[in-house]
DNA sequence: TCAGCTCACACTTTTGAATAGC
DNA sequence: AGCTATTCAAAAGTGTGAGCTG
């Protein structure tokens, strides 16, 4: 059984920090979803990096050279909403994203495999509040909830797959219920967050863990909600969501027809009462009467009700074919029979954590709707038709030079930066992080043809419109201040570790390592070669399943996505999303550092260019992210439905609270080389509670041994896949 | 008083089983 | 018997608005 988890904290020494503020907080407070302890797990998270497997002679050498694109197919209609400022609908039972997130990936090695995730991180530490017209930073961002990732249906696939279809993440679901079982990503209400992908690279049937690409599309952020406050926001959904259509001009939902159903009511009810009361004395009567068959009191009502409004003209109606559903689902096709039989050969999957460290985007916070101008011309036309009226202007409400800007007075962020160094290295804690275990099974892949490839698409890498924006890198400060005459990103770089093996049991940080940004090659774990001399999963080869005891396990610990600040703030101001500069909570932020993390170099990712810069960026409708690295994809085909169970629930990731710090004085800001959020390190770790493989993926993962007060969510165990 | 959240509602699309036809 | 196309009902996804809560 595979077992995800994600450690946001691991690998994040200060960021962890303000981290642990928050769960303190909680656990002093008002919330407590958290366990007692902080970061604990990073502190206690084993030096798991192990040697990579070697890479000489792979037929996936030259793939992990080239750069994993990756595009995002409806990147016109994530513009249209951006420049107004996307919110998104958070609801108990989960709510689907809109619109969602179709991908399309290309330069992936077509033979190998790769799993697809989608997580949702903060943006930035502050609670919004929708005045004045425009979204403005009103206080510090809740407390973190359990991060959670949902793996793509068709996770794991191979390149071949990913790449011949539209990859969508329609299925995903969010929750602002933090005792969620149902395994939707939680997210809290009037956060500003950012949707990640990552590309897991299964550089074999025998091996995890090759490489991981990470993508962030700017325009993806969104600020949640419980009920949409922008009208405009509003005004998009309905027009482009088919599900919303009757709610449309010409709908049977639409404000007339409900006005008239509702004076229908209102008629009906009347008429009745004044039936009632005609003769309050005598109603016996009249059911006698009714009882008679001639005058029913219902049939009265009836009566009086107006005809039935005319049926919609077909020319105004609802009319599936001409449903203006800009982001309708690409027809998909029928799911691959292919995937029951490797559902039911890929049964033993096991033994894999998960941990998922995110990545902070950092970027400016800049609301001007000038600059997202200037950067999406493109888009600018595409969203001006949606433009009924002129977008939350950065005038009154988002004038950065506005002192009386409730940003102005928000505080710095409270995530220190992650990239500093690697959970393992991180502390020296004694304190034994108690990893929670999450297991899940991977959705069976179709089979793949690794004897035929199918050759790489190369529409979107090649397409000359496609945006030039790279994968995230490590982090993009969210805060850096725009800066037209900052330099394009000239480090979008992020550096992945990859040891395909991982001791099942934490061991004990040797050492504390010093920030990436300072000392690179410390983020690089130590790698054990005597580690790595098992391979992280066995598999049945013929039927490229996960077979056996896999006593191995996926560990990648720094998934880090950095982004020159400079370049990803040019390329995707926030529109509607009001920051003022002088607010930025980064204000040390150097998008100069180095971006780039070490790795071991069997492993280490050479970053990839920087991003287009944003004037050069093509007006093409579909945003292409180079992958940090290798790999990519292409399109995908929607395959297996989507079951709640495929989002991974990862409460270990939450580092426990460390009982040592004091609740009412959180830790002193991280370091100002921090960016603002944390990053979270997507690791795959072998479950050590799981012994049998022979488990079939009924659940996609399980929780183990953190039984919360509050908590139910931390038991996923009951979620089948499929 | 008010911002934010929950819920029921009506409408729509999606999905899958049942049926008919070849 | 097997396959495909069509039909139909249930399930699920929408925004709305009233009501509730703190």
């Amino acid at each position: 059984m595979l077992s995800v988890e994600m450690f946001p904290s691991l690998t994040l020494g200060p960021q962890r920090i303000g981290d642990c503020f928050y769960r303190e907080r909680e656990a002093s407070g008002h919330m407590s979803l958290f366990p007692p302890t902080c970061d604990t797990a990073a502190k206690a998270l084993p030096p798991r990096l192990l040697a990579p497997p070697p890479v000489l002679n792979e037929p996936t050498a030259k793939a992990q050279k080239d750069e994993v694109k990756m595009e995002l197919e409806n990147t016109s209609l994530w513009k249209q909403f951006s420049s107004v400022g996307t919110e998104m609908i958070i609801t108990k039972k989960g709510r689907r994203m809109f619109p969602g997130l179709r991908l399309k990936l290309s330069s992936l090695n077509p033979s190998l495999r790769y799993i697809l995730l989608l997580d949702i991180v903060p943006v930035d530490n502050s609670r919004y509040r929708f005045q004045g017209g425009g979204w403005q930073a009103v206080g510090k961002a809740e407390a973190r909830l359990p991060d959670r990732v949902f793996i793509h249906p068709d996770s794991p696939a191979t390149g071949a797959h990913w790449q011949s279809r539209t990859i969508s993440f329609h299925h995903a679901k969010l929750t602002n219920n933090t005792l969620d079982s149902q395994g939707h990503i939680i997210l809290h209400s009037l956060h500003r967050y950012q949707p990640r992908i990552h590309v897991i690279e299964a550089r074999d049937v025998l091996r995890w863990g090759g490489g991981q690409h990470s993508f962030v599309f700017p325009e993806t952020q969104f600020i949640t909600v419980t009920a949409y406050q922008n009208n405009k926001i509003t005004e998009l959904k309905i027009s482009a969501n088919p599900f919303a259509k009757g709610f449309r001009e010409d709908g049977m939902n639409s404000k007339k027809q409900r006005d008239a159903r509702q004076k229908r009511k209102m008629s009906v009810l009347t008429e009745t009462l004044d039936i009632v009361n005609c003769d309050p004395c005598d109603t016996t009567e009249l059911l006698s009467q009714s009882t008679e068959g001639s005058v029913d009191l219902q049939a009265l009502a009836l009566s009086s009700l107006p005809p039935l409004p005319p049926l919609p003209d077909p020319s105004c109606g609802y009319r599936a074919e001409d449903a203006s559903y800009a982001d309708a689902l690409v027809p998909e096709p029928p799911l691959d029979l292919g995937q029951a039989f490797m559902a039911s050969q890929m049964s033993d999957i096991s033994g894999i954590s998960m941990e998922t460290a995110g990545s902070v985007i950092e970027r400016s916070d800049s609301m001007d709707e000038r600059a997202y101008t200037a950067n999406f011309p493109a888009a600018q036309v595409d969203s001006s038709s949606f433009r009924l009226a002129p977008p939350p202007q950065s005038s009154s409400s988002f004038n950065p030079t506005d002192t009386s800007d409730p940003q102005t007075s928000i505080p710095t962020l409270d995530y220190p930066s992650v990239l500093s160094s690697s959970p393992t290295l991180s502390s020296s804690s004694s304190v034994t992080p108690s990893l929670q275990q999450t297991t899940f099974t991977f959705p069976t892949p179709p089979p793949s043809n690794s004897s035929s490839p199918q050759p790489l698409l190369s529409s979107s890498s090649s397409s000359p419109s496609a945006n030039a924006y790279h994968t995230l890198p490590d982090m993009i400060a969210p805060h850096t201040p725009t800066d037209a005459s900052f330099p394009p990103a000239s480090v979008s770089c992020a550096a992945f570790i990859y040891p395909n093996l991982l001791p099942v049991n934490p061991e004990p940080a040797p050492t504390v390592t010093p920030p990436l940004h300072h000392q690179p090659q410390a983020a690089a774990p130590p790698l054990s070669s005597a580690h790595g001399a098992a391979t992280s999963f066995a598999f049945t080869p013929h039927m490229q399943n996960f077979a056996g005891p896999v006593h191995s396990s996926l560990h990648l610990p720094n998934l880090s996505l950095q982004a020159s600040a400079s370049s990803f703030n040019a390329a995707f101001p926030p529109s509607s999303f009001t920051h003022s500069s002088a607010s930025l909570p980064h204000p040390s932020f150097q998008p100069s550092s180095s971006s780039c993390l070490a790795v071991p170099s069997s492993f280490q990712q050479s970053i990839t260019s920087a991003p287009a810069h944003p004037q050069n960026l093509p007006t093409s409708s579909n945003s292409t992210y180079a992958s940090v690295e290798r790999g990519s994809v292409p399109h995908f085909n929607p395959p297996a439905p989507y079951r709640p169970e495929m989002v991974l629930h990862h409460p270990s990731l939450l580092p426990q609270l460390d009982p040592s710090l004091p609740s009412s004085t959180p830790p002193p800001p991280p370091p100002s080389l921090y960016p603002a959020f944390p990053s979270y390190p997507l690791r795959l770790c072998q479950d050590p509670g799981h012994s049998s493989l022979s488990m079939p993926f009924r659940h996609l993962y399980r929780q183990h041994g953190h039984a919360h007060p509050q908590g139910s969510y931390l038991d996923m165990s009951t979620r089948p896949v499929f």
